[in-house]
DNA sequence: CTTGACTCCGTACCTGGCTCCAGGGTTTAT
DNA sequence: ATAAACCCTGGAGCCAGGTACGGAGTCAAG
């Protein structure tokens, strides 16, 4: 057939139907079309793009940013400087992010070692690298 | 003199004193001293660690996932083994997490290059890097 | 042609993570 | 020695992001 029942397609990103039409309110997910008995159906873009959502979420954007992040794109309607001053501040934001997992990477790394190693290590081991980490506006 | 108040505390590490003292209920800050009138005494140690868990939240870990990072180290009273493989886990989760947020950005850099060259770019281009990125039920 | 699983919509409810009182005591600058 | 600015506790309130429910219609399998 091609196309998805809500059912299906909650199934298949492995969320709540229910959270698929609140996505859909809140505008996240685009309206689908209905067959005549009113049943939204799918396509497969859709089940990708809800994954997205649900990773995204994971990752700590929250859904604002992750419409902000949905909605970039280059098209007729949008000023080609507009979008890529938006998405470069994204890519920055996205960069910090990964900066600071690396740290806390690194520490935890560290900490295995310790452990391979012997005794007590200090205090609280992952403290001592993600401070000096200093906000900079982006949320 | 050393010891910060929670007012103190919590600009310093840019928090409502509100917050401070939800931590604490929480068990993510441990109790601190109190003086005489009843009043909490930190130090600057607090400082870090309430850092930490700030950026670690906007990071996209629960507060229940902080307070096990934070709960990560080898003492006398916790196994080694035990440690390690919990930490190995979080490390897991971590260089997940990189590993989107880079294909995140990767296709965010593909679009800034569409971008500077011209018209259109197809329907959605953040949304084809980040699918295929299955949970592992980390969370 | 019925039955069980699905869908619709609207509204109410829930959890996590704060945030804000009220009513009262403490510190500090003037 | 007093006002402004802070701190205390306990409890209520708030927002984001869902989740559940009720009553009714729809679909697919047998």
């Amino acid at each position: 057939m091609q196309s998805l029942t809500i059912g299906q397609l909650a199934k298949s990103a492995q969320v709540n139907v229910e959270t698929v039409r609140y996505y859909e309110r809140e505008g996240l997910l685009p309206k689908p079309m209905r067959r005549a008995s009113g049943y939204r159906q799918y396509t497969s873009e859709t089940v990708t793009r809800l994954q997205f959502i649900k990773r995204s979420k994971e990752l700590g954007f929250s859904l604002k940013e992750i419409s902000e992040l949905l909605a970039l794109r280059v098209d007729p309607h949008t000023r080609c400087a507009d979008v890529k001053q938006r998405t470069e501040a994204k890519i920055a934001d996205i960069k910090h992010r990964i900066v600071d997992l690396r740290r806390m990477q690194r520490a935890l790394v560290n900490l295995t070692e310790a452990c391979s190693g012997q005794g007590p290590t200090s205090e609280c081991p992952i403290l001592d690298d993600l401070e000096g980490s200093h906000r900079h506006g982006t949320r």
